[in-house]
DNA sequence: ATCAATTGTTGTCGTCAACAACAATCTTTC
DNA sequence: GAAAGATTGTTGTTGACGACAACAATTGAT
C-alpha cells in the first residue's frame, strides 16, 4: 500500500481517519456484494439529462460501431449529409445549421477532404468563404453510409421500440 | 490572403482549384443570405442520435448555468446524488452504476473531497476499497443543489413540455 | 502458498465544446 | 473613396469527458 499512501493522494487516507465521528457507519449497505443493480438513484432517476447522457453515449457506441467498416463518426456524417443536400454552403452557414463550432469544422473538413469526400471550392461572390461539395467518390460514399446508418438507426428502434423511437424524435424536433 | 494560401492548409485552396471540372455549380442556393434557418437537413432528420446530441447539448447547457452559482456539473451532481442516496458504496460500485470509468471517478472525488462534500473512508471489511459518504457539508450542498436541479428540470418541461419531458423519461428509462 | 481477480490510482490518447486571437476580406458609414 | 466595423476561415489553448493500459495493494480461490 505504500505508493497509495505517500503518493499525492491528498487527503483520502489522512483526512477521513480524522473525520470519523460523523461518519453514519454505512447505513447496512456498505461493501457487500454489490453487482451495481440494486443501487438506488434517487433523485437521479426523473432527471432527463441523466437520461439523455446515458441514451446518447449508447447511440454513439452504436452509430461508430455499426459505421466502423467505413470509419465515418456521427459528426463527420452530418457534415456529410447537409453539404450533400445542400451544394455550395459555406463553412459558417453549415457550422451554424448543425451547431457545430466553425473552429471545429475547419479539422472535420481537413480530414474528409484528405479523405476525398468532400472539397472546398473557392467562392466566387465572397472571396473569404468557401463553396462545400461532395466529391463524386463522396457521393457515393454517403450512399452507403446512409444505409449504414439506417441500419443503426434500426437498432435504436430495437432497444427503445419503433413506436418510442417516433415518438422521441417528435418530442425533440425541436432542436434539429 | 497570403497567411491562409502559404500556411499548411494542406489542399484546400490548390486541390480546389485543381478538380474544378466536375464542381456543380452550386445548384441555386450557394453562399447568398445564408440565415441558417432554410438548410435541408435531408437524412439528418429522422435520426435519432442527431436530435440526442443536440438536445443533451442544450440541457447541458443549462444545467450548468442553473447551477453555475454552486459550480457545480451534471457529473458531480449525479456522483454526490448517488452517494448522497447510498452511503458507504465503493468507488467501484459508484463508477458501475453511473456508467463511468473508475479512472474518471477518481478525479472527479478528489474535485469534491477537496471542497469537503465527499470524504473517502477506509472500508473495514475491504481494504482495497473506500466507503464513499458525504460530509456534513455536503449534504446541506446536496440539498441546494437538488432545489437548483429542478429549477433546471423545469426549464426542461418549459422547452419541450410538461407531458413530453415525462414521455421522454418513461421512454429512456431504460438506460438509467 | 500461489495464482487470478479486484480496487484505487496514474498516465496517455483522442473526441469534443468553448474561447480567444489573427489575417483576409466584405460591408457600412462618413 | 477611405476609415471603421463585421464576417470568414484558421490556429491555438483550455477543460470536460470516454477509452485504454499499466501498476501496487489487496482479496479470494485453488
Amino acid at each position: 500500500m505504500a505508493s497509495r499512501q505517500k503518493t499525492s493522494r491528498k487527503a483520502a487516507g489522512t483526512k477521513a481517519a480524522i473525520r470519523r465521528p460523523q461518519a453514519r457507519a454505512a447505513n447496512g449497505r456498505a461493501q457487500s456484494g454489490d453487482t451495481g443493480d440494486d443501487i438506488g438513484l434517487d433523485a437521479l432517476v426523473g432527471h432527463a439529462g441523466y437520461a439523455v447522457r446515458r441514451f446518447q453515449l449508447w447511440i454513439f457506441q452504436d452509430f461508430i460501431k455499426t459505421l466502423a467498416t467505413v470509419d465515418i463518426r456521427p459528426t463527420q456524417y452530418s457534415v456529410m449529409t447537409v453539404v450533400g443536400a445542400n451544394p455550395g454552403l459555406s463553412q459558417m452557414a453549415v457550422a451554424k445549421r448543425l451547431g457545430i463550432e466553425r473552429a471545429r469544422l475547419v479539422h472535420l473538413l481537413d480530414s474528409l477532404e484528405e479523405r476525398d469526400f468532400v472539397s472546398r471550392i473557392a467562392s466566387a461572390t465572397d472571396r473569404r468563404s468557401h463553396a462545400l461539395h461532395l466529391t463524386a467518390r463522396g457521393r457515393t460514399a454517403l450512399a452507403q453510409f446512409k444505409r449504414l446508418a439506417a441500419e443503426h438507426e434500426r437498432h435504436v428502434a430495437e432497444k427503445i421500440g419503433k413506436e418510442n423511437r417516433e415518438r422521441l424524435l417528435q418530442i425533440l424536433a425541436c432542436f434539429t
